[in-house]
DNA sequence: ATTCGTCGAGACGAGGCCGTATCAACGCGT
DNA sequence: ACGCGTTGATACGGCCTCGTCTCGACGAAT
């Protein structure tokens, strides 16, 4: 953890935070390129120009390292405007999504962290925590205003709609590695809205 | 007699077909152990009961086996049952599909192999194969169906079916790990057919 | 009975990474 | 000016893997 602890003993000298920047960088280039599996802690400093002893400084394992680097970047919360409709407020969750999806990095990033949770509890909760906070809180919003709209029944499971809204994106994406031009995204939003709609009837 | 049309030399002696299965068993569980990036020769050889001979006799690298190894047990094709309707078509194929997500090894290998396809252009290829030979066979399968019995509009697309139809299941067990009751998966088959019948009016 | 390819085992040099330690240089607060 | 902690660099022994090679043993066809 070298968040700032503000506590110098005595004569100075603090972790710069440039160098930490520069090994996140490397952390998240190496990821993409050769996976958790194979990234080793001499690649990461190789490339982001530092000794191992700064990255050893700040993490004491390649676990904490990877944790606590992508506990940092996906901290960020989002709060989802009001589009009007559930169909708009999909689309929305679907574009933002997929601008995320796509980006290089996270693209290779994603997968790989996902595999790696099957058999690395650390991963797992990591994402577990990061992916619940960000999606769910976006589920139940979306939900809680269809329902306030009427659009759909009250009985709808948040998570359920992440599952049908987040699915179809993810495996299109992540999986088919297909293109997913504009008019898809409409589609899937169409549907999605459909698919929530006769929910309840189950 | 020889079985097939086996051309041997001269003194015999042919790779013994019980040794390539136990290197194949032990290609998966060591995929699922520690993965693609992970996996190396020697700890295959080691797992079973083999010398490093018997792998490099049979393949010429680490890409080559499991290439050949995933080809091999997913080349198995599959009939889907009319079941009367696109709900239960695709009630059907979430069964199928789920049970197989289950499976022990290959709920760790899928992910890490479409992870690993993200930057190996060999596995991709391999897993694009399979997966479209078995899934687009399926979809187009159930929406010409549907189209048939007038549930859904012909200009339905088949990839986007699929992508309605199995990425919700997908995400729920890859990448969520959230239980699945049956409950959920006739929830979801419903979902997906009120789905595809909203698609066309895109 | 002989022959020949596969079998397990392991040796081989090369190379990567581990985690730790040591080094001089630098910058910052005192 | 001084001390101190971080900095990059490098070295260390240990471990694992690579791909090739050699060895004796086995088995099946000749």
């Amino acid at each position: 953890m070298p968040t700032d602890g503000r506590r110098v003993p005595a004569g100075a000298a603090v972790l710069r935070e440039d160098i930490t920047d520069a090994i996140r960088d490397a952390v998240f280039a190496e990821l993409a390129e050769v996976g958790y599996g194979r990234l080793s802690i001499e690649a990461v400093a190789r490339r982001a120009g530092v000794g191992k002893t700064a990255v050893y400084r700040r993490w004491s394992s390649k676990l904490d390292m990877v944790v606590d680097v992508v506990s940092t970047v996906a901290g960020e919360r989002m709060d989802l405007p009001d589009m009007g409709s559930l169909r708009d407020d999909i689309e929305m969750i679907l574009m933002i999504a997929g601008r995320a999806l796509r980006h290089p990095l996270a693209w290779k990033v994603i997968p790989d962290l996902l595999a790696e949770a099957a058999r690395n509890p650390g991963i797992a909760e990591t994402l577990h925590r990061v992916l619940t906070a960000n999606q769910r809180g976006m589920g139940s919003q979306v939900v809680a205003r269809a329902v306030a709209r009427g659009e759909i029944a009250a009985e709808v499971d948040p998570d359920l709609a992440i599952d049908l809204i987040v699915g179809p994106l993810y495996w299109r994406i992540a999986v088919s590695r297909n293109e997913l031009p504009k008019a898809d995204i409409q589609r899937l939003a169409v549907s999605a809205a459909a698919a929530l709609g006769a929910l309840p009837r189950a």
